[in-house]
RNA sequence: GGGCGAUUAGCUCAGCUGGUAGAGCGCUUGCUUUACACGCAAGAUGUCGGCGGUUCGAGCCCGUCAUCGCCCACCA
């Protein structure tokens, strides 16, 4: 074999395994009832997507969690695909043909259709190259599109299926318009931010003219009632003024009426209800129901008329009621020109600064636009029914269990669903219309024509994305087809996924994978942290602190990007502030491994052909420490990443690496006494740490496990590690502890007579510490041995009671630090079993063990004592 | 306005069902020890946010306050 380099270039590794792996098709899988079924769906990312930390902190665990239950025998596979992204993705092609001097309406909408499908199968391919880079390995063969023919069906189906239920209907309602998407979207795509606004208190003046004349001279003069608001520009659609019914300042002017500024044209009533909050602002407020949900709410209530002022471009519209000459006007320009007027007329009171939450369009960051639109919707609650069940029954459980609250809380409260859209990139709905208005929903046209004649139209408008991703984990299988893979892998055991689309995604799963298959789609929800920066700021391109995970590959590797990331992630935590230090830590981890390699490889005897033991009476007190040790680490990865604790599994299988195989059993194969079994330990331990590294760390685990004594051709599929071939031996890991122990004191010790590497200590060894672990000892410590009558009970003890050789003052200071520190142990020891209430109250096995470390401590003291003594206790 | 989370060594964080506070980084000292300086060895560092309670015993349980963060919500 060609020598090794000193240090691992994951460069040199990493493509070239991805490419043998995704050739001979490893991940791919086929149904098969004979194994245990996994299956996790990929959420599938947006068509525009890139790689960013988010998929390092939630896909990472999914191929982690792919290829453990791969390892241990399941019919695992791992289900990617992309999403078709509508708002997104027409907001970029939008942009591009505006660029080019076009746009969706020049080109039509077939035309358009053609450009969108060229362009999402141009990029759509890119985000998958990088999960490549990554080494994720999902099943390519089964790669899925949302709009797919198959998945499309499936869309067409259910939308038919609820509308027949009733549960889909068209009405005309308060929606959020985003003026620059230039759609609708949905309340759980709405954010709120606080924003710096004004609030101004305007007079409307009271009337009881039934005509208007052109001109008030003096209206400034009228009796009025004053009213707050942030958004005069929609007073021109203010339908009536409201006051709580208990206010008694108002008391006597409900049912009187108000002329509406600055128009002066119309008047409305003064009205009252609940609603108000008297203490806020004036006490009455100006009702505008077809812009603002409360006034709209209001407005159903009173049966008030609810004009629209503002158009689909956000613009101030007279198609509805007269608004002067502020038609046409932007909303920033309306409200500029009312003020202006309003002050002119004298009914403009008080302007004062004021903070306040205004709503914001997810996608686009555009001020949403309440407005009242035709528009089709889901109706919710019988559909959240039966998914609080299932949650409180248990059959969905959420890690960590705290989002199970919020996601009871939010479908306990849920709204109906806004599901259309404006838009032409996505699933149009199976709606057509009749010239007589009448509607016809169908899966397809021709059954559309059946239904409703020739001379139909479809509806243009197109679903809501997360309609189509709402179907995912059962659409990707087939359904409606019976086919061999929903049958075998539906449902899926969990979903790995990030907290900010419980609601847009998790839930309406949920909801209608109850609905449609009957069952929950999945019985785990693993809810990611999220990733901030070191400063605990959220990660994005305008601050210019993300941090780009394909960077991080380039500097460090997949491998230690992975690793880095993964032992960032605590079960409990929302947040990780992703720290780029801990990916360097773990290229430097897999340096260590690959120089463990090199060591083994080195060693003057050969690999043997097989992974196989020496038999047990062979091994040495060594051996059985680390096979006891790589027991224990083998059982709490597998039982970390059966309850999601990447982090942890992360950290238990680094600590055994690096602190306890590299650091302590490495070194102790130095020993002459480990000649005859090191080789096919050390490659038996190596090639079971590298399998528990696997699912984390994909890359060197394959590489350095192919070059050990290893079976079959690729570690991906090899089996995890089975905890009844590593045998165990408690006793001897026990005295190989004390050993330890020891060479550290006697490695301090050195460190404190400031002896040079070479220079070795003498250390007297009780004659019952046996030979093999003498020597051991000698090796670890650098010492010599010198054999003296032997101490105390146990062999532990015996190694406990070894001296290392040194001027007396030194051990003697370090004799009565140890003496000191003992007395106070014994001091603090006994005082506790001298309370009574400690040994009536605390548990038995706790009493019984604060006594047997009362007696170390007092044997030990005793020994200090007399060591103090023998060297002339002078102070 | 409701709900949730965080507060442990200079920094980032572990601490299982309460039983003598841990890791890594950083820092100090010494090392070309026949795998690795992307390394090895040794060392220093804490009123576990404040107060009160439960308990024989609290970083851990309960109450309360403070600070920071997140989510939900129609206060114009």
């Amino acid at each position: 074999m060609a020598e090794l380099p000193k240090n691992y270039d994951p460069k040199s590794v990493e493509s070239r395994l991805y490419k043998r792996w995704e050739d001979a098709g490893y991940f791919h899988e086929d149904p098969d009832p004979s194994r245990p079924p996994f299956i996790i769906c990929m959420p599938p990312p947006n068509v525009t997507a890139r790689a960013h930390l988010g998929h390092g902190s939630t896909y990472t665990p999914m191929d982690v969690l792919t290829r453990y239950h791969r390892m241990l025998g399941e019919n695992a596979d791992w289900l990617p695909g992309t999403d078709h992204a509508a708002i997104a993705t027409e907001a970029v092609l939008v942009r591009e043909l505006a660029a080019k001097g076009e746009s969706r309406e020049s080109l039509g909408r077939e035309k358009y259709l053609e450009v969108a499908w060229k362009w999402s199968a141009q990029t759509g391919g890119a985000i998958f190259e990088q999960f490549r880079q990554l080494g994720f390995g999902p099943d390519w063969q089964r790669a899925r599109f949302t709009m797919d023919e198959q998945l499309s069906s499936a869309v067409r189906k259910v939308f038919v299926a609820l509308y027949r239920d009733g549960l889909i209907y068209r009405g005309k309602r308060l929606v959020n318009w985003d003026p620059k998407a230039h759609t609708t979207v949905s309340d759980a795509e709405v954010d709120h931010e606080d924003r710096d606004g004004t609030l101004w208190r305007i007079r409307y003046p009271l009337t009881t003219l039934d005509e208007f004349p052109a001109v008030f001279p003096a209206i400034a003069a009228l009796p009025g009632i004053e009213v707050a608001t942030t958004r005069p520009e929609t007073m021109l659609g203010d339908t009536a003024i409201a006051v709580h019914p208990d206010d008694k300042r108002y008391h006597d002017l409900i049912g009187k009426f108000v002329l509406v500024p600055p128009l002066l044209q119309r008047k409305i009533s003064i009205i009252a209800d609940e609603s108000v909050d008297p203490e806020f602002g004036t006490g009455a407020v100006k009702v505008t129901p077809a812009h603002d949900a409360t006034d709209y709410e209001i407005g159903q209530r009173h049966k008030l008329p609810m004009p629209s002022v503002l158009d689909l471009n956000a613009r101030i519209t007279g198609a509805e009621i007269a608004v002067g000459r502020y038609e046409g006007m932007t909303r920033e320009e309306g409200r500029k020109a009312i003020i202006a007027a309003l002050r002119a007329q004298g009914l403009l009171l008080e302007e004062k600064p004021y903070r306040y939450a205004i709503a914001i369009s997810e996608r686009t960051g555009e001020v949403i636009e309440p407005l009242l639109s035709l528009q089709w919707f889901v109706n919710m609650k019988p559909l959240a029914e039966p998914a609080l069940q299932a949650y409180r029954d248990g059959r969905v459980r959420f890690v960590p269990e705290r989002y199970g609250r919020t996601f009871e809380q939010w479908l306990e409260n849920i709204r109906d669903w806004n599901i259309s859209r404006q838009i032409w990139w996505g699933h149009q709905l199976p709606v057509w219309y009749a010239p007589d208005g009448s509607l016809v929903v169908a899966e397809t046209e021709e059954e559309a024509r059946k239904l409703g004649g020739d001379q139909l139209t479809r509806d243009p408008d197109t679903l809501d994305t997360w309609f189509s991703s709402g179907l995912w984990p059962f659409s990707v299988l087939g359904w409606p087809e019976k086919t061999p893979e929903l049958a075998h892998w539906y449902p899926s055991q969990v979903l790995l996924t990030g907290w900010e689309i419980i609601f847009l995604w998790v839930a309406r799963m949920v909801m209608l994978g109850l609905r449609f298959t009957g069952q929950v789609p999945f019985k785990d929800v693993f809810v990611a942290p999220l990733i901030f920066d070191a400063k605990g700021r959220k990660m994005s391109k305008s601050l210019g602190n993300a941090i780009d995970p394909l960077t991080m590959i380039e500097q460090y590797g997949a491998d230690a990007f992975r690793m880095g990331m993964l032992r960032q992630l605590r079960l409990e935590s929302q947040e990780v502030r992703f720290n780029e230090k801990r990916c360097e830590e773990a290229r430097n981890f897999n340096n260590k491994i690959w120089n463990a390699l090199r060591y083994i490889l080195a060693l003057s005897e050969t690999l043997p052909p097989a992974m196989q033991l020496p038999s047990p009476e062979k091994l040495t007190l060594a051996d059985k420490w680390i096979l006891t040790r790589l027991h224990r680490t083998a059982a709490d990865v597998s039982a970390a990443l059966d309850r999601y604790d990447f982090g942890i599994a992360a950290d238990a299988i680094w600590s055994f690496v690096w602190y306890e195989f590299c650091d302590w059993y490495l070194e102790a194969t130095k020993d002459l006494g480990a000649r005859e079994t090191r080789v096919a330990v050390l490659s038996f331990v190596l090639n079971h740490a590298m399998r528990l590294l696997h699912p984390i760390e994909p890359f060197i685990s394959e590489e350095v496990w192919l070059t050990l004594p290893h079976d079959g051709d690729t570690i991906v599929t090899a089996s995890w590690p089975d905890l009844a071939e590593i045998p165990v031996d408690a006793q001897s890991a026990s005295i190989f502890e004390a050993l330890r122990k020891k060479v550290e004191q006697i490695r301090n010790l050195r460190a404190e007579l400031s002896l040079p590497p070479r220079e070795r200590l003498t250390v007297k060894v009780p004659s019952n510490v046996p030979p093999d672990a003498a020597s051991l000892l000698a090796t670890l410590a650098a010492a010599d041995v010198v054999a003296v009558p032997p101490q105390g009970g146990s062999i532990s003890e015996g190694i406990a009671a070894a001296e290392a050789q040194a001027p007396t003052t030194i051990l003697r200071a370090r004799y009565k630090k140890e003496e000191a520190r003992l007395r106070s142990e014994i001091e603090r020891s006994g005082r506790k079993l001298a309370d009574e209430r400690f040994v009536a109250n605390a548990k038995p096995e706790v009493v019984a063990k604060e006594r047997e470390k009362l007696a170390v401590y007092q044997r030990e003291l005793e020994r200090i004592v007399n060591m103090l003594a023998q060297i002339g206790d002078v102070g």
